[in-house]
Formats: structure tokens, sequence, C-alpha cells
DNA sequence: TCTGGGGTCCTAGGACCC
DNA sequence: TCTGGGGTCCTAGGACCC
């Protein structure tokens, strides 16, 4: 939709940030260069596990997730930090905006990567020279590595910048899918997770090569649609745009924590569901948002996971609300075992100025019952402009009202 | 005395409505 | 004395990614 070239011969970028959390540790502090270097999550209260490593800690076989101890074990000279995430988001902000410089049309996925479509800025140069400059900016002027992908769409780009790490530029272009990308174990395709590969080595599929040729009916009745889409990734089709506006617009917030130890105590629950309220609630207030619907996480002693839902019918944004509702959720469906993990979510969120709209024009319609109610839509057009009646709106009884069968609306409104 | 915490998207079944 | 089919909403779980 935002992109004015969504499938015909596209110029992508994928930039991905090299070993992120480690190298600006080391930016911030040259004398970690070179070191084995892990960033980790607190070992007291048994989450300690490996979040990133450098490249030095990597070569003795240290990798992300592995817990603490068993990093010890394979380099015992491993230094080890703890996340410092404000100094990770700042260096993300200045490497998008160093993008940002060269074009508008960019999509971050997370705080390290990001695709950009670099299809009209010809009058800067090659894909690579961009590619060259880009990479040589932010290691110049941040000093961190990042490696480049150079592709005709999203898919292909992500894989390319995984092909040279660290400080790679690589170009993948469709005539060089069999020799590049083909021969790649399936595992290591965007999008195959270990469930999905061990489906398709079941049936022999053990290439990215492999998957492209397969009989597609077959794959579909394996993996169902997704079948169909990752094999035309791996032929090299995906109509993915770059979507600038993508990440603004968050479909949850939550926070969740596994406790230093299992527990049945109803008094520390209470506790812990208390202070994830009240983050999720001050992370909302942050982005001016409000939500409709709570979950709760409960992961017990053998890590068994349930979420538990429940659908408002009436916007939260305060801690006290969710905190109540979350642990009305949490004591109706807790099963009394000891308790690992802990989580609430906000799901369902909505712009607080769009809220505002919403409320103003059911209050509206509530008032229309003795009125004419054409004026009615009249006055809010006026107010707010046409495009309030494109957002569905619930009325009582689940009586939706959009421009398009606004009239519906006012007819069977009339019949009542 | 393994296995965090932040997300997104998809699927599937039941309720309910027409 | 006989039950179709489509659509939406809600809920729960699973796969995947960083």
């Amino acid at each position: 939709m935002s992109s004015r070239f969504p499938t015909k011969g596209r110029i992508i970028f994928h930039v991905d940030m090299n070993s992120f959390y480690a190298s600006v540790e080391a930016a911030y502090n040259p004398d970690l260069k070179g070191k084995p270097l892990a960033i980790a999550g607190n070992p007291e209260v048994r989450k300690g596990i490996i979040v990133t490593s450098s490249y030095e800690a990597r070569a003795k076989g240290v990798k992300t997730t592995m817990p603490l101890w068993q990093a010890k074990d394979l380099c015992p000279e491993l230094i080890v930090m703890r996340p410092n995430f404000d100094r990770y988001r700042e260096a993300s902000k200045n490497m998008f905006e160093m993008l940002a410089e060269v074009t508008p049309y960019i999509q971050p996925v997370s705080i390290d990567e990001g695709y950009m479509d670099i299809t009209e800025c010809a009058d800067l140069g090659t894909p690579f020279e961009i590619a060259e400059n880009i990479q040589k900016r932010i290691k110049n002027e941040l000093d961190l590595p990042c490696s480049i992908g150079i592709a005709p769409n999203k898919f292909l780009a992500k894989m390319a910048s995984d092909m040279k790490k660290p400080m790679g530029i690589t170009v993948l272009r469709k005539r060089e899918l069999a020799t590049k990308l083909w021969p790649l174990p399936i595992d290591e395709m965007y999008g195959v997770g270990g469930k999905t590969a061990e489906k398709l080595r079941n049936i022999n599929i053990e290439t990215i090569g492999d998957l492209a040729k397969y009989d597609v009916y077959h794959l579909k009745s394996i993996l169902g649609i997704n079948g169909e889409r990752l094999q035309n990734r791996a032929n090299g089709y995906d109509p993915r745009p770059v979507d600038p506006d993508a990440v603004s617009l968050f479909k949850s917030i939550g926070n969740s924590q596994t406790l230093p130890y299992d527990t049945t105590d109803e008094r520390e629950i209470t506790k812990l569901l208390r202070s994830l309220s009240e983050k999720v609630a001050e992370r909302m207030k942050r982005k001016t948002v409000v939500s409709e619907n709570i979950q709760v996480m409960i992961r017990y002693h053998d890590r068994k996971t349930i979420t538990r839902s429940h659908q408002l019918h009436d916007y939260v944004e305060f801690s006290e609300d969710i905190f109540n509702i979350a642990s009305e959720l949490f004591f109706s469906n807790w099963n009394g075992k000891a308790i690992r993990l802990l989580g609430v979510t906000a799901q369902q969120l909505t712009e607080k100025e769009e809220m505002t709209k919403q409320l103003d024009l059911f209050t509206y319609e509530n008032e229309a019952k003795n009125e004419n109610l054409y004026k009615v839509v009249d006055d809010l057009s006026e107010k707010y402009g046409k495009d309030v009646f494109k957002k569905s709106v619930t009325h009582e009884g689940n009586h939706s009202v959009s421009t398009s069968f606004q009239k519906d609306f006012l007819d069977d409104f009339k019949r009542d």
C-alpha cells in the first residue's frame, strides 16, 4: 500500500546490525574490543541466559539463549554484562536516522534491523555504492558494524544480509537463486523454525531448493497456506511492500516475568500481577493508547503455559483497572500448582484520540434516538471529517456504522 | 538443578446472527 | 419431525522472530 512499486523492479535493502548489544557496549567502552563479551540476564534470579555475544565469544561456541553457566563452561574468560537498553535504543535511533537520510521508505523491524526501498535512489549511485556508504557511515560515526543484503524483495534481502557477517554487503539477484539460495539447509530459511523444519525433513526436503521444487498441493496439505507462501519465497517471490507505517501501530503491549522461584504464594502472585500491570500501564501512557482486551499468561513449574483473556466493552488505561482484570482472570483460571512465570498484556490498542472520537459518536448515537439522525451524522462529519465513519463503530447490539452502509443503518434505525 | 522477554501472525472452534 | 451456509466476534494455542 505504501510502496509505489509493489511487485516489479524494486531494490530492497535489509540492514542488519552485527551482534548489536555487544557491539554497542564495545563502542561505548573500547577496552572490550576484541574480547569475548556476552550480554545476559541476571543470573541471581535464574534468568542467566545469553542475549547476544561478540564474535570472539561465538568462536568459542557461545550462542544466544544458552544458559550463562553453560557459556562460561565453554569460554571461562567470557566477560558478562547486563543489558543497558537505553544505550541500545539510543544507538538504534542514531542508526535509523542515518538510513532516513537516504530514503523515507524505511521499515524498522526490530531494534537492530530494518528494510529500505531504494528503488528511487538511482541518483545516489549504484545500489552497491549506496550500501557501502551506509555501512561506512554507521561504522565511522557510531563505531558499529552491520551487514546489508541487496535484493528485489524483502525475503531475498533478509537472506542476503545473513550471508556475509560481520560487515558484509551481499547482492542476491533472482538469476542467482539456484547457486546462492537453494543449496542452503531448510532450517536456515527465514520463516522456517524448528517445527516446520522437522515436518519438511520428514518429506525429504533438506534444502531451500528442495522446497522450491516440491509439489505445492502436498506442501499445502502439510503446512496449510504457509506452505505455499514459503515455496513462493524459495522461488524468489515476495510481494510484501516496505511499509514505513507498520511499526508505529502497536498491536499489543505486554510485560512478563519469571519468578526467582516457582511459587504458590498468593501474596507473591498478587504483588507480581500488580507490578506487571503498572509496567503495562506506564508503557501505554507513554504511547498514549488505551486497551479493550486484557490477557494474562500463566507458565507452570513444568513450563506448560496457558493464556486467558477478557474482552472488555470499555477502554482501560490505568494500572488499577488492568490489575483488577488481570487478577480476576488469574484467580478464576489458576489450577493451584506452582507458577514459574506470569505475564500481563494489553491488546486491541487504540490511540487515545481515536477513543475520544468513538465515545463521542457513541454518545451521539444514543442521544439520536429522539432526534433526527441525519442531522447528528452531519454534525459528526463536520466535527471530525467524513473519515470518522470509515471506522467501524459499535452501536448497541453490535450494529456497525460505516460510510458505505450508513444509509442502511439509518433505515434500520428508523424501523426500530 | 538448562531453557528470558518482547512481539506478530495464523488457525480453529464455538456462539451468534441472518 | 428438519435443518444450509456465510460472516463476525471471541477465545486459546501454536509457530516464529529478534
